[in-house]
DNA sequence: AAATTTACTGTACCGGCGGTATGGTTTTCA
DNA sequence: TGAAAACCATACCGCCGGTACAGTAAATTT
């Protein structure tokens, strides 16, 4: 009913973000039940075993990453006709976004759980998986509709970058941490974002391109 | 003495590899000495606590990672005295010793430690640290050293494509693992090489460069 | 209002693991 | 040959994941 959904919700949210600092296998049931004011029966009435927390987890964090990519592509399709606009105003909203998180990036739970493959079964991987392919999918079918308009350059394969971007946000939050600057993120994000220009632009970016828009609040 | 420098590091390979593969916290001791045909006491001698196991893989894995970088960017300077072909070459090489590894790079302990910073004190963490700065340092300094020779294109933060070819090798790990295919890493770097050529090469960075000197094996 | 389902609590137990302690034994090297 | 190094054997503690089962308060349905 309602209360079930919220106490489990709860002990999602707790155990994400022991998951994410501590790992998968360092989580303890009993701390997350702690955390959450319940029992361990409590717990395992939500979840039959660990291994489906770990489902559960990724599943949710699949869901809410889809919801944030359909938010900041079709806010950027949105502000601008032209695909390539389009894609550089996702990317400056995708920035924006990952800038004003004010601890910094939480982490990326199809990172961690990518370092600890040995502790999950071929469905939990199944559903990562497939989650990286689609959002690979969508920057390759945002660069690919840019190169219908505007020539790419030669020798850079698309999917390759539409991947490094993917790259670049899993680098980037890893970085973030490991310095120690939360806004590394922010940066690396605009930073492929200046690449994006440069790959479509043969001569001088600076000058053909339009400024950036600013000032579009982030949700 | 001798032999007991050999079980330390016999120790060392087989904690590796268990901690890329299930994290740290899910690593057992006892898988661990099981598998390398020791005594739990034997482990104990070597090292005090599982702390001390950690400090010692982190510190193993950077003087490691140090080595190999030591090397290709040696190789990169023999082979051209222009800064920026020097880097390119030393990209490539680096590309060559990922492509060459057989089942995939074995993953990043960096990546894995930041995503458990908890199980760890400060001495590891300050390691780890310090380790990606001097990384990230020998990136920035090679293309630094490049944008004397050849004029950087405006917009991009030099220090910000340093650091973007660590999430490069990190994000490219962590995708070549999550979509099961080794190569990604290799395809990353060689494409963030192709990104180099074209932030120092103005107009038509094909015809102004040579090619990538080919057949350098890799160590 | 009664019956049923949902959402838990309480208690008790098992086996595995990290870690400690302590006392021995073999191997290596000076 | 003698000391240090490199282990082995055994026993023990406490925590944790997980299971089992019995009970209960609240919400929902009938």
């Amino acid at each position: 009913m309602r209360k079930g959904a919220e106490t489990r919700e709860r002990i999602l949210e707790i155990a994400e973000a022991s998951v994410l600092a501590k790992g998968f296998g360092a989580t303890s049931i009993e701390e997350v039940i702690a955390e959450a004011g319940i029992t361990k029966s409590g717990f395992f009435y939500h979840f039959k075993d660990k291994n489906e927390l770990a489902r559960a987890l990724m599943l949710r964090y699949v869901e809410e990453n889809d919801r944030i990519f359909d938010d900041v592509f079709r806010r950027g399709r949105q502000l601008s006709d032209d695909p390539l606009q389009s894609f550089l105003i996702t990317l400056k909203l995708l920035a924006e976004l990952m800038g004003d998180l004010p601890n910094g990036h939480p982490g990326c739970l199809i990172a961690t759980f990518t370092y600890q493959e040995r502790l999950f079964d071929r469905n939990v991987r199944d559903i990562a998986s497939d989650a990286v392919r689609s959002w690979n999918g969508r920057f390759r079918d945002a660069l690919n509709e840019i190169a219908t308009v505007y020539p790419a350059r030669k020798g850079m394969d698309l999917d390759d970058v539409a991947i490094m971007f993917s790259c670049v946000i899993d680098g980037g939050i890893i970085m973030s941490r490991g310095l120690g600057d939360p806004r590394v993120l922010e940066r690396q994000i605009l930073a492929f974002r200046s690449i994006v220009q440069l790959l479509f632009a043969p001569a001088a970016p600076d000058i053909i391109l339009p400024p950036a828009p600013t000032a579009i609040a982030a949700e």
